[in-house]
DNA sequence: GAGTAGATCGGCT
DNA sequence: GCCGATCTACTCG
């Protein structure tokens, strides 16, 4: 069964990163099927968070789908060629979202190997927010797409004990500052999902 | 195995 | 005109 629209709709964000662990997404592209159990998530914290794209209410062209009511894709091009997948969360006009970082497919595997381009699959193949939406067949036209569609969806997970979750600081966001330091990256410890 | 450079483009200053 | 919520290949040791 799929996650429905309002889960993404919580209001508070690291709670809703830390929760999305276990959690299954996947993605209908062009007829194939693929998927993973989440593994490693970060949390962006709107217009008082720094290393967020909608620090202080920016609103442009690429950060509006972020004022959007929890629920649907945000997708953008990074370094110019890597794409990274968010979900963005809360309610109309709180600009919130988390960074899927990593995931361990569980479906369409060898739909992902070509994708990425590799030969035999190892622990790179979903490794990192780029290699993830590579993986998932994901591109930044796929942005602002609803996470209950027949193209994207999560569904229920096994419950994930505390003690399996490690938290940090998030990376590559030095820029930020004393927000850089905020323990919003969560991720499993290998072998809390199967 | 660790460190570094190159790729490559859209969004913002 | 600069630099980013990164990845990979290649170097050197």
């Amino acid at each position: 069964m799929k996650l429905p629209l309002e889960y993404f709709q919580h209001n508070d964000v690291t709670e809703l990163a830390r929760d999305l662990l276990g959690k299954k997404i996947f993605t209908r592209l062009d007829d194939q099927l693929t998927g993973g159990a989440i593994t490693e998530t970060e949390a962006y914290a709107g217009v008082d968070d720094r290393a967020a794209h909608s620090y202080g209410g920016r609103r442009t062209q690429r950060t509006e789908v972020m004022f959007q009511p929890g629920g649907v894709s945000y997708i953008y091009l990074c370094y110019g060629l890597h794409h990274m997948l968010n979900f963005v969360t809360n309610k109309a006009n709180i600009p919130q979202a988390i960074l899927i970082r990593a995931i361990q497919p569980t479906i369409g595997i060898d739909v992902m190997l070509v994708r990425r381009k590799k030969q035999h699959i190892d622990k790179t193949l979903t490794a990192g927010p780029g290699s993830v939406a590579q993986a998932l067949g994901l591109t930044r036209f796929h942005n602002n797409l609803p996470l209950n569609s027949g193209q994207i969806w999560l569904e229920n997970g096994p419950n994930i004990k505390p003690e399996s979750i490690i938290v940090g600081p998030r990376v590559g966001v030095a820029y930020a500052g004393k927000d850089a330091l905020l323990p919003y990256r969560f991720r499993l410890k290998s072998g809390a999902v199967s």
